[in-house]
DNA sequence: CGATCATATTCGCTAATGCGAATACGTTGA
DNA sequence: TCAACGTATTCGCATTAGCGAATATGATCG
């Protein structure tokens, strides 16, 4: 596994090569968040939210982890040094438009009243998390 | 044209998503390359190369400058400041790999003896650019 | 003008990607 | 054990990307 280490920058740049994960990781950025929240805020549908996690997940940039039904989605630090730099950079860039800085919002507002959205009844809080690449 | 703004870090990322065209950019950085050196370098068919030049140009990565029979293509700044830090800390990340390192000696090697090379006499040299992005 | 050189584009072809719709899986609680 | 729920996967399709081979374009020089 992880045959290339040379390329996996190469792999990197195409998990960030479409704005849904784009949209995904600015989400994740700082916390851990539970795939309902991605539905609500992304307001896409749950297998099209599904497939990029998965995609994210084989590209080594995300992690799950289960909680019940629910499961939650973080970001984890590349293998390389150098993908890690870049990723930081890119969600840091990506963090300062205005269209992402509007779903980061609209996730702070879910979390704080998650029972004024219908779908997000008795779901579970994101968490903070410690280190915030 | 360019409708969309927001989402050009998607293309961004699309366009260094492929080890040619990061290659290419790496060989870029900092002067001003002839197609023959790409050819002469990467060892890789003509038409591939020139393939992928004009994707990078499509892109608004690089612009291409002509000169006599020969044209030289060298890094742009892309339109938004994010895209420019994400570039410019790719290309950093990038150099620091050992075969990416090579490439760069290779072309070198090249503009101090290109008599040594069949496919380049006569070219033109590379020209440095005075930002070295 | 015609030949030659450097570069760009087109043409099939194959593989990869993204999507909606449908379905499968794993957990919980009655 | 069965139903309900959250999530993951499969299927079929349309679009896109990347490639080698062949050909076109544009500039130079005789």
């Amino acid at each position: 596994m992880a045959a290339q280490k040379s390329y996996s920058l190469e792999q990197l740049f195409r998990a960030l090569a479409d704005s849904t994960r784009l949209r995904l990781l600015n989400l994740m950025n700082g916390r851990e968040v539970c795939v309902c929240y991605f539905v609500e805020i992304l307001k896409t549908s749950q297998p099209k939210i599904s497939r990029h996690l998965a995609y994210l997940r084989r590209a080594g940039i995300v992690a799950a982890r289960r909680d019940g039904k629910w499961m939650h989605y973080r970001l984890v630090p590349p293998p390389s040094h150098a993908g890690g730099e870049i990723l930081e950079q890119a969600l840091h860039a990506v963090g300062k438009d205005k269209r992402f800085k509007a779903d980061r919002e609209r996730l702070k507002l879910a979390c704080c009243r998650p029972q004024s959205f219908v779908s997000l009844q008795g779901a579970p809080q994101p968490l903070h998390l410690a280190n915030s690449e």
